[in-house]
DNA sequence: CCCCTTTAATGAAAGGTTTCAACGAGCGTG
DNA sequence: CACGCTCGTTGAAACCTTTCATTAAAGGGG
């Protein structure tokens, strides 16, 4: 930030698009930085200063309640009052001691409450991929019930990573958050156990709870999956291939048994399905798999394909349409989630649909069960899935 | 939650996922709740409780910093020390301490570190729309320099809904967060002055500062926009639509803008620009406005169209393949965002890449110069976008 | 007119951490 | 041997709110 001031012009400029000289900027360029700058994108086109703009001004310090108490000629504990149980406070005082919160530009100082408290008044997600439209919508149902209750959210992103999923386990747990909804990278975090054992609550989201292990909010995964491959199976398909990986999410492993099962019970045999193991769930790995699915001898090859996950059918999708692979027509697609973009690719893709906003507000109301309510039973709570056909299997 | 129970089996059940035979739910069927049951998804299949299950067991009241004095034989001074300033304290004592700590499962109060230190250790990101991948792409640069200066994120999510926005930032200010980085729904929004104020920095993103409003850093849209015209411009194109709204969003303006002077240069009068207007900038949108766009008198028709952004794009990119409308014979289209989807639409679609990382990492590094340095300075960066282009344009 | 009850307001304690001035011990120097 | 230093440790105060037992005042009934 320093560096690009010396070269500007007169201090008290006026506009603040003004273009410097000096591209300098304390973003460093770090491995990070490069990968953006990719192409030339990124470089600071401009960097002014917005007119009126100085130093920091020196902030006010905060007005307390003691403040509040003092202006208003009452005790620390009325002004309490009136903010917590404004029922015991006389019409009068409540007035006068609104005014001088109004007056002070009081504001509650929430780490003193929760400290007071035990706890603050926070819930946390945390997902696996902010990116994938299927956490947002959880995310958004999880918001719904919290914010009811007059509890804010903390969305944090695990980003796939297990190392990041145990440090804002840790942080959350410092924080003295009431309560912590997850979809877990790592089933095995021993965090996912010591954190209930300390006092903060936690609900699996999309994975079933094991012996012991709380609350849990998942979708039947093992039947979405045979959902899938029965659908395909029903259309005339033979040869089906699973796409997805990797194999230590829970979600991937249950859906491919599901397609498992769909085949056993039309009386075929398990090597029908051929299995394309994939790094993430992501576009890119479905792009990547989409070679490795054309490459295959075309007396192998299966002319159907399942995808644990949207964003992998998607990009299978487009990589089958770019090298001229017909879809339905050469290869159908099946994937998974339901997501918006599902319905918006250029060939409509059918998905397995799992009801995402319900997920979250089942399981916010599930973790604040557990968090207020002494009798508080733990459950592990099941959707069911639903196959929503579209062009990508239906020509 | 309740009724669940009554009708489940024996208790201590052993397996977890035991189908009750009552589908009832505490899910309230509300509004929302409903709209996730079309379709008949979204039933619980089953309530089961994980064996040895039972009611929230009591939470051991967690040790602090005395009870690991008390058990290290040390004074509370000297824990503090160890946790804060380690090289003070004599490696002895540190093991001690430390063994100590361990012992007991010592984990630190923030609540009680937040309310001595004045402000918690939190950054805030309030966003538009976690659902659409260019923010939570600048969320992931903002958590790579809030990491490294050992900050957590809060994602807030306002939803373009400027009450939702507002409470959010209330509080922001309630908890003492080190800042807010924000892209506002409404510029107008009083607390983005009374944040400052009561000392806690707010940096833009996406948006410019206007004068004495503190730091942004956003990308020139107006470039963007020409550049999106100039190069369907120079593809042959004269009669451009430009699909995105609502106005109200700086973002649409300057991009529409942007495309009017791309034609003014190339001289030709403005009514060659068709604005279609929508009422948000999503993909349900972007449909939307693909049938107004094909329902116009052929003479009037354009052939191209510039959309606000991506998720705009690829309704209408899914929209015209369906009707038969060849992509980009009959109509050309640019996006805006470059969001990883657009590579992957099936018509893969031309776009305007904005350094979404960049802009994360440069905010989150305006907001803690703000914070921490007290000769800090308000600056405007502006970065520079860059045309990506695709078939959805290039035949 | 006094006592008892109800209502309103009070003051102090507690919650866990950080900071800082002060203290004591050990050591080298004069 | 005494002085001054440094190093390691201490104890208390402060941060701001909430809670609760207590006091004071007002009102009603006997």
């Amino acid at each position: 930030m320093d560096e690009g001031d010396q070269a500007l012009p007169a201090a008290g400029a006026e506009s603040p698009r003004r273009v410097a000289a000096v591209p300098a900027q304390s973003a460093a360029p770090d491995a990070a930085a490069a990968a953006d700058r990719v192409a030339g994108a990124g470089r600071p086109a401009g960097v002014g200063r917005p007119a009126g703009a100085g130093r920091a001004m020196g902030a006010i310090r905060a007005a307390g309640i003691k403040e509040v108490a003092a202006a208003a000629e009452v005790s620390l504990g009325t002004v309490s009052n009136v903010l917590n149980r404004p029922q015991l406070v006389s019409p009068r005082t409540r007035a006068r001691v609104e005014r001088a919160m109004e007056e002070l530009g009081f504001v509650r100082n929430e780490s003193a409450r929760a400290l007071r408290a035990g706890s603050s008044r926070i819930l946390a997600y945390v997902m696996l991929d902010p990116s994938n439209p299927f956490f947002t919508d959880v995310a958004t149902g999880i918001e719904e019930v919290a914010g009811a209750a007059d509890l804010s959210v903390f969305l944090c992103n695990s980003g796939e990573d297990a190392a990041r999923e145990a440090r804002y386990l840790d942080l959350l747990l410092e924080q003295r958050v009431q309560g912590v909804l997850i979809t877990p990278v790592d089933a095995a975090n021993e965090r996912l156990r010591t954190l209930p054992a300390r006092g903060t609550p936690v609900v699996l989201v999309d994975r079933v709870a094991g012996a012991g292990e709380g609350c849990s909010v998942s979708v039947d995964d093992v039947l979405g999956g045979e959902l899938a491959a029965t659908h395909l199976l029903e259309r005339g398909h033979e040869r089906i291939a699973f796409v997805g990986g990797p194999d230590t999410l829970s979600q991937v492993r249950d859906r491919r048994d599901g397609a498992l099962r769909a085949l056993e019970r039309a009386g075929l045999p398990p090597d029908r399905l051929t299995v394309l193991a994939t790094g993430a769930l992501t576009v890119a790995e479905g792009r990547g798999a989409a070679e490795r699915l054309i490459g295959l001898p075309a007396a192998r090859r299966p002319t159907a394909a399942f995808c644990a996950n949207d964003l992998v059918a998607l990009g299978l999708l487009q990589m089958c349409v770019g090298l001229g692979v017909a879809v339905p027509g050469d290869c159908a697609i099946v994937g998974y989630d339901d997501i918006d973009f599902a319905a918006a690719a250029a060939v409509p893709l059918t998905s397995v649909r799992q009801p995402r906003r319900l997920l979250g507000r089942t399981a916010a109301e599930l973790l604040l069960d557990e968090a207020n309510n002494p009798t508080h039973e733990h459950q592990a709570v099941q959707f069911t899935p639903e196959l929503v056909a579209r062009a990508s299997t239906v020509g």
